[in-house]
DNA sequence: TACAAAAAGTGGACTAGACCACTAGCTTTT
DNA sequence: AAAAGCTAGTGGTCTAGTCCACTTTTTGTA
């Protein structure tokens, strides 16, 4: 096993001693053995799976540095009593969540800044309050049955006129009103979703858990408006105050479209963030 | 080959007479004859990569519909004559890509909706607008030289009081005003910036082609604002009219923070799109 | 005919090797 | 001292299989 033998060697050395080919009074090398997590052969968790938990435990609480060099996959491969393709799909994962990089002919390495920011997920507005430490509630302003406008149908792959339901929301951050929300589902997809408590529960958690419904990706457009009036009363906002309007279509596992929703969010309390990675389209 | 036995069987028969089992005189079957690209062997680009983009094109192209099967991996391992691994590996990117989606113990089918929307992505204004169909052009308000102010040394990962390059634009789309933009980058990274011409080209391509500098991913966060009377002025808006202002942080290859940028946007011409995808962190 | 059991097919996981292009560090030559 | 060449190590790619859990289809039986 090898920690930080090229890049981070000189560094290395000059706090723990040389550390070439295994020094095993090294302290890195035994905190290694001790964090090293052992795979559950007959589980039912894939074996990349658990080396990638294994990894990513191992780089954000032994803490390595940005840098400092990976072992190699052959290495890994041993330690780990696996094969080098194994590993790779491990290392694949990790370096898709951005935690190392790979240079060819080099090695690999754990990355500079770990991506800690609340990015704006597939989760609602409930999830996306809880992960900032802030309480969410909701005030349900009207929930009823209606034939879909010719946008909604649009974004939900409906013939125009099929029944969808309209879910109009004040969302409250700690209390204080944040959005103003109208969402749209095909009835089709959520029958009864009326029968629900909407002010409690997170919206996706009953989709998820009562019509089976996953999430796999969303899109959203963001713009910049100023508040209408009836905006302006729900959000307690003065009128023609800057809004951030957030149009977002959600899609399921077979890419269906599940939700069509508008949300209107106070621009003094809120900002949205993203994460732009190098796509291949 | 076969293409859509179980689910849309009953579809293709009614269409195209039977297909089971290779039916030769199946227009789908010539189809894809003609349209199968025969791998480069000798090659730099990888086989996964040429086997991906040959089924992309084939699902653009020829047109195959949503939830209609696709061939199995065993089967396209033989037709492209290659190893199994080899097929998965093409098949993971145009899953990642949102082209298709597996059942597992059921087979692969093609995704509903092509995901065709212009989303933000890495490149920057200029390429956006390019994109769409649009002109892009910049007017140079000012370029110097100056120390980090604390806000844009935390973006950057610098000390206090280091050189950055402050670039004020204003950007045109179509020769009208869209954006004003303000962009710090730190002078170690891209020494005499100032000697290029800021105006015609794209700030990315003088830093990816001059600088050697790749972007790897980058951290956005939008909010909605009023425009001062200053940003007013020069977007030729009224004063206090709703604006979007877009802040971001862009990094490189080993996740080092290349630029730090503040763009305010006209609220009436422009609206920012995202693809969000499920992600395991 | 209805139903259960078996068979066939699928994607997911994994192995134990192989070759390649590339890089860094060392050695030798100039 | 500088340049050229060598070599070991790395990630990238690829092969030709295996076994598993799962679903759909077929088959055999009551």
């Amino acid at each position: 096993m090898n920690f930080g033998r090229r890049r981070a060697g000189n560094y290395l050395t000059r706090i723990y001693g040389t550390c070439y080919q295994c020094d095993w009074s090294s302290p890195l090398f035994i905190k290694y053995l001790m964090t090293r997590t052992t795979l559950r052969r007959n589980d039912t968790t894939p074996l990349h799976a658990q080396i990638c938990e294994a990894l990513r435990l191992q780089i954000k609480s032994t803490g390595l540095k940005a840098g400092e060099t990976f072992p190699s996959e052959r290495e890994l491969a041993e330690t780990y009593g696996v094969s080098r393709m194994t590993v790779r799909q491990a290392l694949r994962q990790l370096r898709q969540d951005g935690l190392i990089y790979n240079e060819r002919g080099v090695g690999t390495f754990v990355s500079g800044r770990k991506i800690d920011v609340h990015t704006r997920n597939l989760g609602g507005f409930s999830d996306e309050m809880i992960a900032l430490g802030i309480e969410p509630s909701s005030r349900l302003l009207q929930l009823k049955s209606i034939s879909a406008t010719e946008q909604v149908a649009r974004d939900l792959d409906l013939e125009a006129g099929a029944k969808v339901f309209q879910l109009e929301r004040l969302r409250l951050a700690d209390g204080e009103p944040m959005a103003l929300e109208t969402t749209y589902l095909p009835e089709e997809l959520c029958p009864k979703l009326d029968k629900w408590d909407l002010t409690e529960n997170s919206l996706y958690q009953i989709l998820t858990e009562n019509y089976n419904l996953q999430m796999n990706h969303a899109a959203e457009s963001l713009e910049a408006a100023a508040a209408t009036r009836f905006v302006a009363e729900q959000l307690g906002i003065k009128a023609s105050a800057p809004v951030l309007v957030v149009h977002r279509v959600v899609f399921g596992e077979s890419n269906q479209p599940i939700e069509s929703a508008h949300t209107t969010y106070r621009a003094d309390r809120y900002r949205a963030t993203f994460v732009l990675t190098k796509s291949s389209l």
